[in-house]
RNA sequence: CGCGGGAUGGAGCAGUUCGGAAGCUCGUCGGGCUCAUAACCCGAAGGUCGUUGGUUCAAAUCCAACUCCCGCAA
């Protein structure tokens, strides 16, 4: 079964490197074309691409796909998989073969941009993979897998990568079924459906009058995508990885500690286990209070 | 040519404005104190201040070029 694959963000890189790992056929992949970014304005590839070409497989970039139908058309492919593709897709592109979304959640829970984030920031303890039919609608197309996957610990990098790989294992059996003609569909229930918006850099601020776990789930959420930070002294501090401190300490406070970076909140305290200042490389909390002591004691915002 | 910050003993930082004996908080090693400590006391080792060149009686500090690192914005 030759397969065509749309996507452009590490999660659809890590998806499309297991379905090779499981030796599926990806004949072509569809990406978004480079992009000045990063200092300077350097045209940076974007890694799908640029892995899909480590693999030897041939890369079509396309700014918008409604552009491009023809060219699609002319591919010889059977099933068009898509995972964090960040376009919404044609109907003219639906038409010609069947096309699949990974999406990491469990649907119709979290559909939208941002499903993973979303799970970790509501302290879920379980969410999953569905694989659905794409549909004109955003995430709403009819479900023809879906597996759970229990969260424990982990932060956003970690769980997009293990959700990623169960969603490239998952296509394995997909790609077995449709071959049969095994395949089912079941619809979604709209009435159950939450949608999640795009997070930006306001939602990474850090607020120490709330709780612990609100805290640390927002951290885990955020820290390593869009960022996660606090102003100290007026200056904005980074915050990397964080843990519960069983100190009692005033709300929003940087306890008098030279050991460690402990910060209050409302039911206890957080201990900054690595952060990073402008300018700076990420430095665990130790060492950061070791630089910085005239912070001791101090409130942040 | 998008904007900006940085490079100082093993770590994180100050010192650079206004050149003139290398400092802070830790770590390491040795010793002491304590029932005990993310506690304290004493002592020691460890740096050609990113690289190259320039100015000067004298450069971490001023000038020029280069290398590497990072924040923002996209």
């Amino acid at each position: 079964m030759k397969i065509l694959f749309l996507g452009s963000s590490s999660f659809s890189t890590i998806v499309l490197s297991q379905m090779l790992k499981n030796k599926l056929n990806v004949v072509g992949v569809i990406t978004q074309p480079d992009k000045p970014s990063g200092r300077g304005q350097k045209l940076k590839a974007n890694i799908v691409k640029t892995s899909a070409q480590e693999n030897g497989i041939k890369v079509y970039t396309f700014d918008r796909i409604k552009n491009h139908i023809d060219e699609i058309r002319d591919i010889d492919y059977d099933l068009a998989v898509v995972a964090s593709f960040g376009q919404i897709l044609p109907q003219d592109f639906l038409d010609i073969k069947l096309t699949i979304n990974v999406h990491p959640s469990l649907l119709p829970k979290y559909r939208g941009a941002t499903p993973i984030q979303s799970a970790l920031l509501n302290g879920d303890k379980v969410t999953g993979v569905t694989i659905m039919k794409v549909a004109l609608k955003v995430d709403a197309g009819d479900i023809i897998m879906q597996k759970e996957f229990k969260i424990s610990d982990e932060y956003y990098s970690e769980l997009e990568e293990k959700l990623a790989c169960l969603g490239g294992d998952m296509l394995c059996d997909i790609v077995r079924k449709v071959e049969n003609r095994t395949i089912k569909f079941v619809p979604q229930d709209d009435g159950k459906a939450t949608l999640v918006r795009k997070l930006d850099k306001d939602d990474g601020k850090l607020d120490f009058s709330k709780n612990k776990n609100e805290i640390i789930n927002r951290v885990r959420a955020l820290s390593d995508n869009v960022g996660c930070y606090v102003n100290i002294n007026g200056s904005k501090l980074k915050i990397g990885k964080v843990r519960s401190a069983d100190i009692p300490v005033t709300p929003k406070q940087i306890l008098k500690n030279k050991k460690a970076f402990i910060i209050g909140c409302n039911d206890g305290a957080i201990e900054i286990l690595s952060c990073q200042s402008p300018s700076g490389k990420m430095v665990t909390g130790r060492d950061y209070i070791n630089g910085h002591n005239d912070i001791l004691g101090e409130m942040v915002d």
